[in-house]
DNA sequence: GCGGATATACTACTTTAGTTGTAATTTTAA
DNA sequence: TTAAAATTACAACTAAAGTAGTATATCCGC
């Protein structure tokens, strides 16, 4: 829909990544470290809409990378999206604060991170203005429409492995009903079904015990 | 299939497993924190076959109670799961060296902590003499038929969120091949769907990245 | 080179899941 | 006390997933 965006991949192991965008439009370019990253964005010839920044990498992490493309006056508003492992983001996180505008957490779910990639090209286009930090809070739900008590509860059990059946014997509702919840669970988390719903959800901390 | 168990559930929040264990013909009691399961543990008139132990609980937590049971003469034999949360079981997990015989993580999979009970429950019946502590390496890998590196691919592409046929498409085969595959899959994890199996391979940590 | 495990593939199903659109009750908040 | 959410529900689908049994190359180790 947008027009074709080239986002700059700095990640030891984008193949999945370089693969996929592609396929929704975008132009990849990959940098397997930090050091590499910076150069191809400092680049003279060079033009990036976004970039997306694995947090583990040889050589040069992902915060280190953040900090030192931040430094440079004219990376200053690029939007970056940094990815993170599911064990290492509680604390680093706060990270955040020092210039990511979103993050995702691995293994991500491709329409989640489409939808961001496209939130954040979009938001760029509008406010050519200076970058704000956006708050942890805000990307915390960022992008996200909020869940129901009942869409939650129902994705709680989804993310145990229950069936769409098993759902509604326990809640004493018909089948159809836990379907038309679920349907609204998908489009507000952007995803295609259960699997990705759950991974989100694991992801996303939504379900909490 | 085997006889009627008793099992002692030790969490502050067992209202889940106390209403699905009795479904599979478990007899449950549930104590809520670490002093009061001990005190039903340690009652005269009571036997139980095997407990259940959330790490995370007030007043004794999990590692706390484990040591205490353990220190019981009487008890030095009683099989004993713990459940731990997807974030803390990193370091603590080491725990189970002070003598757990078993650990699942939250949010678990049923068919799979009754797989594990059950193996348990085996185990004691058999080998009536003392306790030996399992190593780290078999818990990790136990119970679970190890999954060929195929399988192994095709897993991680479903715990992205992937279709069969998108797997079929990236790896250059069949759907019905992929539905093979998912099938020796799901077989050999217990389990009786995608969604099942991709949340078991994030708590096993089958997949990796 | 033989046997076993692995990977592929098929047929012919059955069963779940997911979509679209519509609509009646409750709740809840302004 | 209304207007807006939220929850429940249905029909009538289509699509995807999962099952069961069988079968053929191929690779790998001994």
């Amino acid at each position: 829909m947008v027009a074709i965006a080239k986002i700059l991949i700095i990640d030891d192991n984008a193949k999945y990544l370089a693969d996929a965008l592609p396929l929704y439009g975008y132009e990849v370019e990959i940098a397997k470290d930090g050091l590499q990253g910076i150069k191809k964005l400092t680049a003279e010839n060079s033009s990036f809409d976004l970039v997306l920044l694995d947090v583990m990498m040889p050589n040069m992490d992902g915060w280190e990378t953040l900090k030192a493309i931040r430094q440079n006056k004219k990376f200053e508003n690029i939007p970056i999206i940094m990815i993170t492992a599911i064990n290492e983001e509680q604390k680093e996180i706060s990270g955040l604060k020092f210039g990511a505008d979103d993050y995702v957490v691995k293994p991500f779910i491709l329409p989640n991170l489409l939808a961001r990639i496209e939130a954040l090209l979009r938001r760029s286009s509008w406010q050519k203005e200076k970058h704000t930090n956006v708050d942890l809070k805000f990307v915390k739900e960022g992008n996200i429409e909020p869940l129901t008590s009942r869409e939650k509860e129902i994705l709680k059990m989804v993310s145990q492995g229950a069936s769409n059946n098993d759902i509604a014997e326990k809640l004493y509702v018909r089948e159809v009903t836990v379907k038309t919840h679920l349907n609204s669970i998908f489009k507000k988390l952007k995803v295609k079904n259960r699997t990705q719903a759950v991974l989100l959800a694991m992801q996303m901390r939504i379900i909490e015990d």
